[in-house]
DNA sequence: TGTGTATGACTACAACCGTGGTCATATTGC
DNA sequence: GCAATATGACCACGGTTGTAGTCATACACA
């Protein structure tokens, strides 16, 4: 439903691995590769809580952000509308993708086996 | 590569499945649900010109429109970004989130198992 | 032969996105 | 106590996207 932009996902991964951070906290969290300004970080932040997937708490004079959201249910919903959108909601042609386009480890094939086992009962 | 958005996509939908037919046949084609003005559905089909993802045919005062990327190129692209950016690159998780927000069908199922039974090979 | 209609070329415009600047203020380290 | 720094509030700006409008022209039919 909520939209969330590339970038600002990247922000809801880390507040969804470490709740509570501040602004300059997620800076930080972000470092690696992303070296984005810290006002950058903070539009994200500010359009993620009007957008009603962060909360904020008031720590002194700055805030703490939570999601608001679910890592699961976002995600869940986000397949859904990829598939729905590039694959005419079939998710094996995706997978058959993924298998051509990268190769799929060994592990993934294994645990997409274990998957397919539970889910046949 | 080529960014195409989501309306874009359906039009290049239509011109895979269908490929040289002219603007107002496009509009035609899309019929269902979807009622973009003639003049929108132009737009899309201009822009993915520019883009480099449509070519054009001149067939006496209009344009005929051909694919200039393969689907299933742009699609195994698309889907590699989309795990890349939801899922840190991991495919099985993403099966695991369709299967639960959506249920697979049983001939998803079945699809999903053939192919990993040839992915082993 | 004049008028509606299809077509392409160009234009518009608001919302969203990536990117960060400005300004006022609060805090902290010397 | 004062200067550097951190923080939030607000603003900016160009590119993309969804959604068409306008204008000139070309054909098709009455």
């Amino acid at each position: 439903m909520t939209q969330i932009s590339a970038s600002e996902l990247e922000v809801m991964d880390v507040l969804w691995a470490r709740p509570g951070l501040a602004a300059s906290d997620v800076h930080d969290a972000l470092g690696d590769g992303r070296d984005w300004n810290v006002r950058t970080v903070k539009t994200f932040l500010a359009r993620l809580v009007e957008k009603g997937a962060l909360t904020t708490v008031e720590d002194g004079r700055r805030y703490l952000y939570f999601p608001a959201i679910k890592e699961d249910e976002y995600k869940a919903e986000a397949a859904t509308q990829f598939i729905d959108r590039v694959f005419s909601g079939r998710a094996a042609p995706l997978v058959a993708h993924l298998a051509d386009a990268r190769g799929l480890t060994r592990e993934d094939i294994a645990e997409l086996e274990k998957l397919l086992g539970e889910l046949k009962k």
